[in-house]
DNA sequence: TTGTACGCGTTATCAC
DNA sequence: GTGATAACGCGTACAA
């Protein structure tokens, strides 16, 4: 790898002049911009981002850094793509962790991005009051939170109508004529799975009824815990007959619960999950969902994180975007 | 963030000490190394991976480079998962870029991890005579290759016997009693795609049948293809009887066709797909598929590389894992 | 317009 | 044992 000094060897200057004409700076004459430039061609000069990262402080490592629970999640992987796909576009590249749901796990990428002086951290935040991410964001380091917010800590924020989706969906099921809506929710510390509890609640309390304890399961946002809860409810002396499952995973385990148990849908249980899946079409049967952005979601929180870094001063502001409810054959 | 400096002057000690205790390096007296120490934790001192980074040219920078064609391929993701877990139980950290199968974006990405000094790069090549990934390597990166493999370069590679997967796929099909085996290929120009043509073609060989070129469709190996693909031979005059779809997005389009044709299977038409999908069972009907074991690929691809950054002369070494059949019911 | 020299935070090589 | 000090590759004030 070519260095500044090299090409400033090669080009019979000081290696002050190579990096002006590096950096666009035109106070260099047309004649040694010319030498210089075709010494950085014929060695193919690449500048080091490492040693650039050292010198400046302000944000130009071009790095940035998305802390997801799990890539393997559809509605992150396609949150991660429309991240990715904006930072490109800016030609920033993307230091990409996994926290599992795990503090620890959170903390040792918050170490990473911090001493990798990445430019900036997205990420939907582990708990309401997720103390490691406003210790970052106390060293100045800019963040943006998606899907999920911080209570105490104010942040750019793109989130979805948690509410607003749930409400819908759970009226969708309360047109169908089902009464006895069971609910499948995931860890009550996140935000959006309290919003999207308020909004069953809601709905049936718009109905004249009251959410029954019996018929609400919590979990953990995994499909194996979307099974067993979904078995449970299913095994009740007296079962709903519609299921409420609030995130993707967990939809697909109360599936299997029910195909185990050989059950009709919609006839014996109707289902409708929360996020879309890209074969919900070709699940059986086509599934009715309360359909994420989950790309524009994370385009758009990119596209904050980097106006940000450029302009730190600025007040954070929230982007909602609206869910769509997306009726199947599942109710 | 506090620096080499500070603690060096609050332990009144110099920078050399301070850098000794961090090292591990034991020539430091017990009583210094306790008033380091005290420093180090009062100021909460973290190492800036950037300036390491910079200094030492040997590999630990711990950080590594993936290279995927998508993230919202599952395959990919659960490769991702594999490799991200054993990164992260060797503390490394993982610069994970989407190549979308373009050369472009992949050279651009390549030139990112060089320029950040990554340890090492894991990739599927984009194809078998990848130039851009040649001339990295030219330059003594590590690299280790998943998946798919180079022709020229000779490198650390973790495959999957594909030929034997397809191969077992188009036997099993033909056990069920079809002739007429339709197939749906990927990009020609990838190994994987054409080990698994090969066994689909020895397959029907050694049942007496020669492949017949009117039941073969080469697509991109994205969704959109499949559909398109499986609609063109269904709508054959004589169309086959089973379908070979040649990865995971690609059957979801294939069985999306056949929904919207109202087409039963397995009567109609069978499916056997290469790759397996975390919701392949709920899927109507479950899926038949060739399971490839991603999530150990990834994670022995981490380990090889790890271990390649380690001990850079080691002879490159070929792992070969094994696909498994899972007979459901769409076959 | 161009060159010199310093600093960013480390690691490593010397002296002492 | 410990402390100066020279790199690493780059950006930039300041001098020429």
């Amino acid at each position: 790898m070519a260095s500044l000094q090299e090409v400033a060897r090669r080009a019979k200057v000081s290696i002050a002049t190579v990096s002006r004409v590096l950096n666009k700076s035109d106070k260099v004459v047309a004649g040694t911009r010319a030498a210089v430039e075709r010494a950085l061609r014929e060695l193919d000069y690449r500048p080091s981002r490492v040693a650039r990262r050292l010198r400046k402080k302000d944000g130009r490592a071009h790095l940035v850094g998305l802390i997801i629970p799990d890539i393997q999640n559809p509605f992150y992987a396609e949150l991660a793509r429309g991240m990715e796909d904006a930072a490109y576009a800016s030609e920033y590249a993307l230091l990409l962790c996994n926290s599992d749901e795990n503090i620890e796990k959170e903390r040792f990428y918050l170490g990473v991005m911090q001493a990798e002086s990445v430019d900036g951290i997205v990420l939907p935040p582990l708990s309401e009051t997720d103390a490691a991410v406003e210790e970052v964001m106390a060293t100045g380091m800019p963040v943006v939170c998606v899907d999920r917010s911080l209570s105490r800590a104010r942040t750019d924020l793109v989130e979805v109508d948690n509410y607003r989706g749930a409400y819908e969906a759970v009226t969708h099921l309360l047109d169908k004529g089902h009464r006895r809506i069971g609910l499948i929710e995931g860890r009550s510390q996140v935000s959006t799975n309290r919003e999207r509890r308020r909004g069953y609640a809601d709905a049936l309390a718009a109905a004249g009824l009251g959410s029954r304890e019996e018929l609400i399961r919590a979990g953990d946002f995994r499909q194996e815990s979307g099974r067993l809860l979904a078995g449970e409810l299913l095994d009740m002396k007296r079962p709903p007959t519609a299921l409420f499952v609030l995130n993707n995973l967990m939809t697909v385990g109360a599936l299997a619960a029910i195909h185990q148990r050989q059950l009709r849908v919609p006839q014996d249980i109707a289902v409708v999950g929360f996020d879309d899946l890209p074969w919900a079409e070709s699940l059986d049967p086509p599934l009715t969902v309360v359909r994420q952005p989950a790309y524009d979601v994370g385009r758009q929180a990119m596209e904050l994180l980097l106006r940000r870094i450029m302009e730190a001063g600025r007040p954070p502001v929230t982007v909602r975007l609206l869910p769509q409810l997306i009726a199947r054959r599942s109710t």
